[in-house]
DNA sequence: CCGCTCGATGTTTTT
DNA sequence: CATCGAGCGG
């Protein structure tokens, strides 16, 4: 008996393959990740390998919790000694335990998007700028930089500053920069970037790759090229790195997922295994023939042949609706008909915003559902404001915090004074709680006796405790009061007082650095408890995950594919993929839905058609009810056939009878080059390569 | 200094 | 629609 007879013989290949590098490159639903686990739990059980030697990697929290769940019931011991965790989380540990051999103390704040947004705003507010973007722009900007590992001193020696955009953005993200580095934090970009810096120091890499000399990695082809970076340099040495992926379910580009990453693993290292999984294990043959029918119109796809023994199963059914209040009644009477277990059911989506209306429909039939994802938890105005309160304590040299916490509850103390306090803070070396003596009111008085206060109660209390003096100590619930969601926003400082506790059960000395840490890379709804729940969730949070029967809402042209991706071939290919794992998320039953009408922006538009990727799927797994015919003509080709992507023109640098070399197929010749693609002979045969891809692909 | 009103503005997706 | 910032009166 091994903990390996549960499978099939690729999967037992790649698991029993412990020492040396390997690359699972399967499509959905081929027991990727159960590999992974089984792996894991094989090595531990029946190799003895040590816990602690062991480092698995994914991308979302929701993902990781999910692996360690499944490690360890097959385990059936915890898994406290390894690490199984997003990368950020793996970061902030080892930054913890380093950071300060690059310049930070391990109370370091983590700034989420807010935060950043907010010191972003406060800078363009006092910069007078002649090329201004909007916040989100130099965010978004910063954000690309550093995973090119350009910091401002780089910038400003990259790009010609004689430029006024360029000077301007660069005394932003200096500025940007300085800040963060001065409050002690790390925004989601610098937690990747300082870890890296990490693995780079010729005194800390050692001891980290022998502490994990296992390496594995789910979901690779989302790693950007700081993940990617990190995994290599902890993997150099032992050389004992697994990573497992599927091109075909790349959805992060947007974060700068690289997908060459994955498709260039075997060139990283000498003899790679490598190994292909084409049994699907997941989703009923029509459901799986489906996805197909969707992914082969992708021409980054490497047409991986996917199969399975699986039960032909129901067709999927598209449909109709007129409103997206229709549209979530149907869903909720076909849940409430099935009479099934709620927990077997998700609704995916696109855009989180869509899943208020099919809340609100689910609750008025009384089917008890819960969102994932969105707003977080932790971002809400009062846990924000309770949570400044624990930041400030643990770490009195953030601005962000200093600056939430001291306003609210309103303490009649305003920006004037408050830019004095920080002024006097920058001038003098203070942190913000010395630096309160500015002046002598009463006002800051009160204040600064109240924060030392805390942070002396905190040294000599458990965390929900200081909590609750927080609370207590500020009056903060008669402060809120009258605002609106009373009732709804004591609840959630409840439930953050609940969360504290329940930690603290099983962390009897929970240090605060580390809990703030802890909850700043969490959104307090990853951990998906087996409630009798209907969950929702948007199409990226679902990837890695499975459920009987799957709705996928706002199945529609505008929304999915998302207009804004429409212009760029490459987006078009991303949305394709993201449709291609939200489909085979589907165990036993798949609707599509979609609504004719849909509020955008406070605007209703009419008239909306069924998503154009409607055009790409095989009819005959479809089963359309409730079909509205649409007021306006239909295109005048064929329906079946028409597909409204079609491409725009792209000249290529191709000629036919060139010989190129693709990074998996190969040396080969081009036979053909049109508009969309390049077709070359491969000795494996055939290949179409999408023309504005084949730089990707082609070397 | 605070809170209110009014007008401008705008969204993918997550850590 | 709904969120955010500017501007104003108390
Ligand atoms: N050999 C097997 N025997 C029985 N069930 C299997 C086997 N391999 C995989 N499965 C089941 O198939 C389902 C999909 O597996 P898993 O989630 O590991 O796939 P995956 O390749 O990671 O998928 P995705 O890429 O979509 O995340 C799971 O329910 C898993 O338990």
């Amino acid at each position: 008996m091994s903990i390996l007879d549960n499978l099939n013989d690729m999967q037992k290949k790649a698991a029993k393959l412990v020492e040396g590098p390997g690359l699972i490159l399967a499509g959905a639903g081929s027991g990727k990740t159960r590999t992974i686990t089984y792996k894991i739990a094989y090595m531990v059980k029946e190799m003895g390998i040590e816990k602690e030697n062991i480092l698995a990697l994914t991308f979302t929290n929701k993902a990781a919790n999910e692996m360690k769940e499944r490690i360890k019931k097959l385990m059936n011991e915890n898994t406290a000694d390894m690490q199984v965790s997003t990368f950020h989380s793996f970061g902030v540990k080892l930054l913890r335990m380093y950071g300060s051999n690059i310049g930070f103390t391990s109370n370091f704040n983590i700034y989420d998007t807010d935060d950043s947004m907010s010191i972003i705003k406060k800078i363009i507010k006092k910069l007078v700028l002649r090329n201004e973007l909007t916040p989100r722009a130099y965010l978004a900007k910063i954000s690309k930089l550093k995973e090119d590992e350009i910091m401002p001193e780089d910038y400003e020696k990259m790009v010609n500053i004689s430029i006024n955009a360029n000077r301007e953005f660069y005394d932003i993200y200096k500025e940007y920069q300085d800040e963060l580095k001065k409050s002690n934090s790390m925004d989601f970009s610098d937690i990747l970037y300082y870890t890296k810096k990490l693995t780079e120091n010729k005194r800390i890499l050692p001891i980290l790759q022998d502490r994990y000399r296992y390496i594995l990695v789910d979901e690779y082809q989302d790693t950007n090229k700081l993940q990617y970076a990190i995994i290599k340099n902890l993997a150099s040495k032992y050389k004992n790195i697994w990573v497992v992926g599927d091109e075909d379910q790349s959805i992060y580009a947007f974060r700068g997922a690289d997908i060459s990453n994955i498709l260039n693993f075997e060139k990283d290292y000498d003899n790679v295994n490598i190994i292909r999984l084409e049994q699907n294990y997941r989703s009923t043959s029509n459901i799986l023939n489906l996805a197909n029918s969707v992914i082969k119109n992708n021409m980054t796809s490497l047409g991986k042949k996917l199969w399975t023994t699986n039960e032909e199963g129901k067709k999927i059914v598209l449909f109709d609706a007129e409103t997206p209040y229709q549209e979530a009644r149907y869903i909720a009477k076909v849940i409430k008909l099935s009479n099934r277990n709620l927990n077997e059911f998700a609704i995916l989506y696109r855009t989180n915003y869509q899943s208020r209306i099919i809340e609100q429909e689910l609750l008025a039939e009384g089917i008890k559902s819960q969102v994932y994802g969105g707003l977080s938890f932790y971002s809400r105005k009062e846990i924000k404001d309770l949570m400044s309160y624990l930041i400030l304590i643990n770490n009195p040299n953030d601005s962000v915090n200093f600056e939430r916490a001291i306003t609210n509850p309103k303490r009649k103390i305003g920006a004037k004074t408050i830019a004095d306090i920080v002024e006097y803070a920058n001038k003098n070396n203070l942190n913000y709680i010395e630096a309160l003596d500015v002046n002598n009111t009463a006002k800051l008085k009160e204040f600064k006796n109240l924060m030392e206060y805390l942070i002396d109660f905190s040294e000599n209390n458990n965390i929900s405790s200081l909590l609750q003096e927080i609370i207590d100590k500020t009056e903060y619930l008669a402060y809120i009061e009258k605002e609106d969601n009373y009732e709804d926003r004591v609840l959630n400082i409840q439930e953050l007082y609940n969360s504290i506790i329940e930690i603290e059960k099983n962390n009897t000395d929970l240090k605060l650095d580390e809990y703030i840490q802890t909850i700043s890379l969490s959104s307090s709804l990853d951990d998906m408890s087996d409630n009798s729940v209907v969950k929702l969730m948007t199409i990226h949070s679902s990837k890695g995950l499975e459920f009987e029967t799957v709705f996928l809402a706002g199945f529609e042209s505008g929304l999915f594919p998302n207009s804004k991706s429409l212009e760029d071939e490459n987006e078009i290919e991303e949305e394709r993929r993201l449709l291609y794992v939200a489909l085979t998320r589907a165990e036993k039953e798949l609707y599509l839905t979609y609504s004719k009408s849909r509020m955008v922006n406070g605007v209703t538009i009419y008239n909306k058609m069924v998503s154009e990727f409607f055009y790409d799927m095989d009819k005959n797994y479809i089963n359309h009810i409730n079909k509205i015919e649409n007021p306006y003509k239909k295109p005048a080709s064929n329906v079946e056939n028409f597909n409204p992507l079609k491409k725009i023109k792209n000249d290529s640098k191709y000629k036919i009878g060139q010989i190129v070399i693709h990074k998996s197929y190969g040396k080969g010749k081009v036979k053909k080059v049109d508009d969309k693609a390049i077709t070359v002979e491969f000795s494996v045969g055939e290949k179409r390569i999408a023309a504005n891809l084949a730089d990707k692909f082609l070397i």
